[in-house]
DNA sequence: CACTTGACCTGTCCGC
DNA sequence: TGCGGACAGGTCAAGT
């Protein structure tokens, strides 16, 4: 589920609520959510403080004051929720969104602090995972060497984009965009709404695509990343931020889970189909299938 | 090499 | 209502 809009939110979110904060326990009850726990746990993350949140592509970076950090990927299903101690985990608060107690079955990984509150991470389908290692060897992760850049760094421009949607010229545009190492954080979601912005056909090759196009697709994802993280990320299904708050973003989309409604450009029914192996939503008016 | 498909898991929804 | 199968936002490994 979580995808580049998701994931900032829920750093934006931990960077005010757990920065400065010690690590008192950890506790985890599957050993693939945290796979190289418990070696390392009581010598490099207990009694250490987080320095800072960051985002790379759709993971998660605790620095700890130990120079370890902690490395999170939420992949589908995965929460990171916060609860102050004053919250009493959930029961009673006067929040809606923070009805259900926690931990429940979905609780992976719990970290308890130095005044008590915790940070859980729930992951309903087990594809997520936490990971301890030193901070400077985080970059020599392969995901890291070969990962893409960021889409909404400020010198990226549609001519990087065109060159390295380019490294995946003979399959269709939507695996373009979804493969990590061409653009970092693009997600089913923000694939099928930027192709709608820039009338593209998601099947179409990449090697076909103009440079009207390209200037067209980069605009359009980098405008509705932007939205989606203005709207606190999508809920479909299981994302909530790190306050257990669901984000807007789906009731401003234009084809995602739109199948069956009219397209909000063009009133043409919104159809879904199958593009690289995802469920692919798409305006088959506005969305040229060969060259304009 | 470039590209596509299957596997990792659990929960939900849809048709019979 | 029960049950089987398809499907769900991500990423690897294995296959073609």
């Amino acid at each position: 589920m979580p995808e580049l809009p998701e994931v900032e939110t829920v750093r934006i979110g931990l960077q005010k609520l757990v920065v400065g904060k010690t690590i008192t326990n950890v506790d985890f009850d599957w050993p693939k959510s945290f796979p190289n726990a418990p070696a390392d746990v009581s010598q490099f993350l207990l009694d250490s403080t987080i320095v800072s949140v960051k985002r790379r592509a759709k993971v998660l970076l605790l620095e700890l004051s130990s120079s370890y950090s902690l490395i999170i990927h939420l992949k589908m299903t995965g929460q990171l929720v916060y609860r102050s101690k004053t919250e009493d985990f959930g029961a009673g608060h006067p929040n809606d969104s923070l009805v259900n107690p926690l931990p429940d079955k979905s609780t992976r990984v719990t970290l308890t602090f130095n005044d008590n509150a915790k940070l859980f991470f729930n992951d309903q389908r087990k594809f997520g995972w936490v990971r301890l290692l030193p901070t400077v060897e985080v970059p020599q992760l392969d995901f890291f060497k070969k990962v893409g850049p960021e889409p909404l760094a400020s010198d990226f421009n549609w001519q990087s984009m065109k060159e390295r949607l380019l490294r995946r010229k003979n399959t269709n545009i939507k695996a373009a965009l979804l493969d990590q190492s061409v653009v970092a954080g693009v997600g089913n979601i923000y694939a099928d709404e930027s192709l709608w912005g820039a009338k593209i056909h998601p099947t179409r090759l990449a090697r076909d695509l103009t440079d009207k196009d390209f200037t067209a697709l980069h605009r359009a994802l980098v405008d509705v990343l932007q939205l989606s993280i203005d709207k606190g990320g999508s809920s479909n299904s299981t994302y909530v931020d790190a306050e257990g708050r669901k984000g807007s973003y789906m009731s401003f989309a234009n084809v995602f889970r739109r199948e069956g409604q009219p397209c909000n450009r063009c009133g043409t029914i919104i159809v879904k189909t199958r593009v690289a192996g995802r469920g692919t939503h798409t305006c088959p008016t506005c969305q040229k299938l060969s060259k304009t």
